[in-house]
DNA sequence: ATATTTTTGTTGCAAATACAATAATATTAA
DNA sequence: TTAATATTATTGTATTTGCAACAAAAATAT
């Protein structure tokens, strides 16, 4: 059996990390940019989305976004029509930082692909994307509740 | 840019969740299966080396693997010849788990290539691996406090 | 129209995570 | 050999994470 999946959680770990020590400098702590990132990116876009785009549990988006929120990098907008929903949308200071933000990811994915062909990056990101596909699916199904069965 | 690490990103946190998930049946808590893996595969290893390969904190390894030991999965012994080291060993307990993680892990693994060709999954380990070893240079400076320049 | 189910959001709690600091041994340099 | 540095392991503390349980609004079924 080739371990891909152990390769994609060594990456991923490693690069959180990173992520992390280095957004310090910007008053983020711990996983923030990765929900700061989404909410630039998608302006309007409600919690339970966020969560689900970034395969987090959706109390702990629900936190993380609160945190955001008190630090003043993103505000909640009531919806005039679904009194449930809550609109995230970054404040100026949101916005200040995600060129940072991008920058430093950008850094981190060259870094990545050293070495790497246009035509493996290519290549690397579509296999990439078919994995996540029928990961989210098995993803949202447990998350459910339901048992996975092999 | 193409975005290579958010995928891993999403795919890493899915799996991991899952797989979280599935583990509470054995009595394995949050994490505690990649650590449990690792030992497994390397008896003898110690708790800094382990640390390193799943690119966690050297502290959460710490931890991790004393929880593993109080729950009788895995068991330190000292070094004849180094006094600081400890080294790691499954217990009887530990061995009896290990094939229903990897039944998980393949399972994972399966769902993750599903529609692959066997080439494209030569290349995606292949590609993946090289990325790998990219990232690790950088996550052991800055884990040893060093600054990236970007 | 009413009942049921789904979606969205929140909080209590227990546990994992990681930074900082400390200690002890081992390795390397002077 | 002694001094300086690196490696390995641990603990204190603060924060994040996620399951369970709850509540309220919205969507769907009867």
């Amino acid at each position: 059996m080739k371990e891909i999946l152990r390769e994609i959680g060594m990456i991923a770990r490693a690069l959180d990390s990173i992520s992390n020590i280095e957004f310090k400098e910007y008053d983020l702590t711990r996983g923030q940019y990765l929900y700061l990132v989404r909410i630039c990116e998608s302006p309007g876009i409600i919690q339970e989305k966020v969560a689900e785009l970034i395969k987090v549990d959706r109390t702990t988006a629900a936190r993380s976004i609160k945190k955001l929120e008190m630090n003043g990098f993103i505000e909640k907008k009531e919806d005039e029509h679904n009194k449930k929903i809550k609109k995230l949308y970054p404040t100026e200071k949101g916005k200040k930082i995600f060129p940072f933000i991008k920058r430093e990811n950008d850094h981190s994915n060259a870094v990545a692909l050293e070495g790497f062909t246009e035509e493996e990056i290519e290549t690397i990101l579509d296999l990439l994307q078919r994995v996540r596909r029928n990961v989210e699916k098995d993803w949202e199904f447990v998350k459910k509740g339901n048992k996975r069965s092999y």
